[in-house]
DNA sequence: TGATACCGAACGAACGTTCGATCGGACAAT
DNA sequence: ATTGTCCGATCGAACGTTCGTTCGGTATCA
């Protein structure tokens, strides 16, 4: 689906040949253009002069602009949906699956914070076959997270039944609403605001608890 | 700043006279193309038919599109901040008040999502004036909410020392994510969401407290 | 008589996309 | 070693569409 090099032989994901490595490029500036002035404004006239190349050269590496966008978006969240499968692997209580889970998320998000907004922000931008697809991936993101957060739910003595959906999209509004406000080169360290993150999903505020008014 | 109806005398913010009745109207249809298609693809020829208006006939009621938009989003801040200063007048307890406030921005946000979606999801549609305008607004509901978290934390014997930022941006995440998910016919009712965010908010999801892995 | 509300038609700009041509390296045939 | 041929990469220029906005005019009503 994505390699087809040029040259004679096989071709990995990565940026073997020329052709891999322009693509690449291409998408990272792509990225930055969309991430600064949004989808709809970010026309290709501009995504071509800043990755250096003309405007229908563009058109040798994506059908159209949404096809580019696509390419954004899946590529980011295989990604991240790996990145987070791989660091899973061997962690069984459910408490340390939560931490790992928001400490990948946040590592990515603070290496990838343009692709990030993009995958945020940009959701509604794509359509048909396009959007289905990106919204697979979404939804086994979202369903492995969810597992997770049940898994700590159900060892827990949660006083009040607390939905599971509910709970969950909690969680991802925590997490993507991070490129609105979170700058790494200002504030916290990526580490300790993921820490903090945890700490607020698991424990709360730590209020004391509230009786009904008199 | 808005008023200025037709006809001879006074004219009050609600729609009296048949301009702010019109204008309101046009306003209302507008807020809900652009949170169905988002701003830049919602075309004023689009706005315009939807609202049984020519096209030319928009601009006696705004000076351009940006405007328009400006309006719904200053309109839309004011009343869910004034909405929130009325229902927090006499609480006390720092608690109660966080509860009023989630309660209250989930009530207006159920009674008025696409309004709400368009505050979400379009903040940096506007600049210049317009951005720093509707920036201050947003600023005040910010520090009004800050100060509750900030209360309930004092009052709290909070083991780990929490940002209060990041706290409070968590919060926003949770809420302002709620237009992506939360379908008010399906599932819960806004109330109950309401609670639980609450709850999760205070509390967490209620796990035992994790040690460092061997 | 004059202001308000409204409209059809047009303007200029910007957009995504396409087309035809050129350049340069790989490679088989001479 | 030279030639001829092909193909991927790239480009300038243009096409057709859609956009926000403006202009001149027409009803309506005080």
């Amino acid at each position: 689906m994505f390699g087809s090099s040029g040259g004679s032989g096989v071709a990995t994901f990565e940026s073997r040949g020329s052709y891999d490595a322009r693509i690449n490029r291409i998408l990272e500036v792509a990225t930055g253009v969309i991430a600064r002035v949004g989808y709809e404004r970010a026309s290709m006239r501009v995504v071509a002069k800043a990755a250096g190349t003309s405007l229908a050269g563009l058109y040798h590496y994506f059908d159209s602009k949404e096809k580019m966008l696509f390419l954004i978006q899946f590529r980011t969240f295989n990604s991240l949906l790996n990145n987070l499968k791989e660091k899973l692997h061997g962690v069984e209580d459910p408490v340390r699956q939560l931490e790992v889970m928001v400490r990948s998320h946040m590592g990515y998000f603070a290496a990838n914070m343009a692709a990030l907004k993009v995958c945020s922000h940009e959701l509604d931008s794509l359509a048909g076959e396009a959007y289905e697809q990106t919204r697979a991936i979404r939804r086994e993101y979202y369903e492995l997270t969810r597992g997770i957060v049940e898994r700590v739910l159900d060892a827990a003595a949660t006083a009040p039944a607390l939905d599971r959906h509910v709970v969950t999209m909690s969680l991802f509004g925590m997490l993507n609403w991070l490129y609105r406000w979170y700058d790494p080169k200002r504030g916290r360290s990526p580490a300790v605001v993921a820490d903090q993150i945890v700490s607020l999903f698991l424990h709360g505020i730590g209020a004391a608890a509230a009786a009904p008014a008199a």
